[in-house]
DNA sequence: GCCAACGTTGGC
DNA sequence: GCCAACGTTGGC
């Protein structure tokens, strides 16, 4: 099993909304960048993601998802009327992929990036290097259990 | 709101 | 293929 981090701008799609989803799935639309497709498409089904915010406040992981559907194509690709609509995306050529996720645990209170910040085991996670805006990341195993105990620590 | 870092576009 | 210009991301 693999280890992921998948981030959202919560004023576009927070934690709550998925918790709020149908069966708390959703399909996992609108990435538009070629590595983070590329990660989406090495999903496996039941495959861990931590749930992060970003452009938030607080800046936190805000539960757990799990990989409920492997990826298939982005149909926001397709849609003239979606923000997320490609020109150069095409049914035979979908260019765009997507998974569907299953809310698995939330973190109450959620792990704010200033406590992953704080631990030194982390300092080498590609969420906190400068820069890094990759919205789908992989993570290691070591660090995610790190932070799962980050959790279980103050809940 | 600022701005550094990054990815993409397009002229050459 | 190079690289400057541009748009976006996302922490602060």
């Amino acid at each position: 099993m693999n280890y992921w981090l998948i981030k959202s701008e919560p004023s576009v799609f927070s934690w709550k909304d998925l918790l709020a989803s149908p069966e708390q799935i959703t399909f996992w639309e609108g990435v538009r960048n070629y590595q983070a497709r590329n990660y989406l498409k090495t999903m496996k089904k039941g495959d861990l993601c931590l749930f992060y915010h970003s452009n938030a406040n607080p800046l936190a992981i805000a539960g757990i998802a799990i990989v409920a559907e492997e990826a298939t194509p982005d149909p926001t690709a397709l849609d003239s009327r979606s923000d997320y609509f490609d020109p150069k995306a095409s049914p035979e050529n979908p260019r765009w992929f997507g998974v569907r996720v299953k809310a698995h645990r939330e973190f109450s209170p959620p792990v704010l990036r200033s406590e992953l910040s704080d631990t030194p085991e982390l300092f080498d996670m590609l969420l906190l290097q400068k820069g890094s805006r990759l919205s789908v990341q992989p993570v290691k195993k070591e660090h995610y259990q790190i932070i799962l105990s980050l959790w279980e620590k103050e809940k």
